[in-house]
DNA sequence: AATCACTGCCAAAGCGCTTTGGACAATCGT
DNA sequence: ACGATTGTCCAAAGCGCTTTGGCAGTGATT
């Protein structure tokens, strides 16, 4: 049942019908009613792909899913971080689509992702230190905004950003506050931007306070529980092992917390934690009144929702200056974190 | 630049560019270079919606994330499923379009997902027992898979799914082999159908060897870390308190393992841990040589790709018997699991 | 009585692509 | 040498919607 078929069901034009559905003016509020008890009945549906080329707009936005051809590791903020979006673009009926780059076909699918009409926007993720996707996405010509932001690049793009090296910096200070001197730094892959960014805020604070830190307790790699093991094991078992970890994630954190109990010490006590937490869903830390870690939170669902939401504004009106959000990650305090041990 | 255009300026019908493009056998290979030159210099990209509205065909499936209004939790299998349908996906063109539905919208995101022309397909993740959008995917005549089945509902539909019951039924048995009598059981949420059947799994191997299940020590939640420590946490104060106990995700036994340290017992030792693993990969369990827990696993994104390639040929031939793929999960041995303690 | 502004409706022109049904030459079989 | 094929290309008809520009009819205004 197409728009034709339902106008001649009604002795209607197809203009008339048009109109009645989408809520103009030009049509009496009887016939209105009419047809619209006749689309119900007939469970009319227009094609999205016809209104869509009609009206040159795709009411759905682009998110590409990086991802390198070897099975490598999903973003596990991923999950989250869509859902806050698609939860923003669902109220106003946009609809996200996926698609999936291999680090090599990135420029390919960005370019055919917007091969024109598919999407309206789009949302990158995840940006590297100096990402070229940027160059490109402005090349290409149309609205989208980074969550997370590219160092050494030109401000002129929207993005969303949690202010990741002054939540370390924070972070680190409240060690520093707590009397421990050798501070670990478990982060994620420096290639990330936001890696880069909280090990300039822990170097930062370190300095401050006439400290330097020591690359033998600092790491930086994918974060997963294992790497999080991996690392404090290694760490506590050097000569002067750290009296205090600070972590990227709550999963490195648990790993860290495993490797603390399985060393036969005390989180809290012995060694002292403190982590970013991402406000996942499903890995809460602890609960809201009694959180288990320390950690510096931002829920990057709300993160989701921000972006979108930027992202629609920009749709709307592509010809303002970029917007630009940097959000402060708050911190609360959980029983992982304690003063320092006295020798 | 559209074809029209592309057209006009290489003095070529319409036709003749749009067959040169699409690899038709009528244009000669003198023209059909001259052509793919001149689209690559002047950077031509179809117009999909276009493309699509002449073709009927969308290359694109739809996948709806449930979730209600209240923050609720996002799946965290969710992210590495997305990625391997993706993958699949993409081999073939496709994208995938990604809605968001409360549970009150379910019906109408359905409808209006393939709100004519969206997508070709759906893929229908997490289904409840008795879940009634299996009648409500029928009903729209359109191409879809289940990620999971729905007990209580006729065959007649596209599912793919992991033998849950004999996977659990396979972990007791190895509980039972090692001795243990009091096996915990904290499983997922019993709405979900797949936690349904990992149920009866468990029960059937117990009363296979003349047991019977006690309540206090069966639990049943949402899959989070939590979860695990605080179930764990009781039953492990209990009286009787278990010596193993089955979880339903690795977050969970992760739970049950900071439990069992926190009251200074051994896992493996004291008390046995063995789970599901879904194969995350931002959550490994330890490395593929050395697990740490004990596990049915089946990697969720290989059933990303299955889902994907199913849809796929269900798209390409709507009118075959539904296709029904079930997996086994393998069964790994770690350090978690080890003979019940003898009293 | 003629002009004007609405109101409520319609015909038809796109949006940018694919695909059907030829047209026109060049080549072939016999 | 003549019809039958084959190789290249094209004009035009959709796909299903929105939207422009009008056209009757109705009252209200000059």
């Amino acid at each position: 049942m197409n728009l034709k078929d339902l106008a001649a069901s009604l002795g209607l034009s197809q203009t008339t019908v048009s109109r009645a559905l989408n809520g103009y003016p030009e049509v009496s509020e009887a016939t209105r009613k009419r047809v619209t008890a006749a689309a119900l009945e007939h469970g009319y549906r227009p094609d999205s792909r016809a209104r869509s080329l009609a009206t040159g707009k795709a009411m759905a936005v682009g998110l590409v899913l990086p991802m390198t051809a070897k099975q490598e590791i999903v973003n596990p903020v991923f999950a989250d971080f869509v859902a806050g979006a698609a939860e923003t673009l669902a109220t106003r009926g946009y609809d996200i689509v996926l698609s999936l780059a291999s680090e090599e076909e990135q420029t390919n699918v960005y370019r055919s992702m917007l091969s024109k009409g598919r999407v309206d926007g789009m949302i990158m993720q995840a940006p590297l230190t100096g990402d070229p996707r940027i160059a490109l996405l402005k090349d290409l010509g149309m609205p989208f905004v980074v969550h997370g932001r590219v160092s050494d690049h030109d401000d002129e793009y929207c993005w969303m950003d949690m202010d990741n090296r002054h939540a370390f910096h924070e972070a680190t200070g409240h060690l520093l506050d707590l009397g421990h001197v050798r501070i670990a730094l478990l982060n994620g892959l420096e290639a990330m931007d936001f890696a880069h960014r909280r090990r300039d805020g822990f170097l930062d604070a370190l300095s401050e306070r006439g400290l330097t830190a020591d690359p033998a307790i600092m790491a930086s790699s994918t974060m997963t529980e294992q790497f999080g093991y991996n690392e404090a094991m290694r760490m506590l078992a050097l000569p002067e092992p750290p009296t205090a970890m600070l972590t990227s994630s709550l999963l490195v954190a648990m790993g860290a917390h495993r490797a603390i109990q399985a060393r036969g010490l005390r989180m809290g006590l012995d060694v002292s934690v403190v982590t970013h937490d991402d406000g996942l869903s499903y890995l809460p830390n602890g609960t809201e009144e009694a959180p288990i870690f320390t950690a510096t939170q931002s829920p990057v669902r709300s993160h989701g929702n921000i972006c979108a939401e930027m992202l629609l504004k920009r749709i709307d009106q592509d010809k303002t200056p970029p917007i630009q959000t940097k959000l402060k990650a708050s911190f609360v305090i959980g029983p992982s974190s304690g003063p320092a041990p006295t020798l």
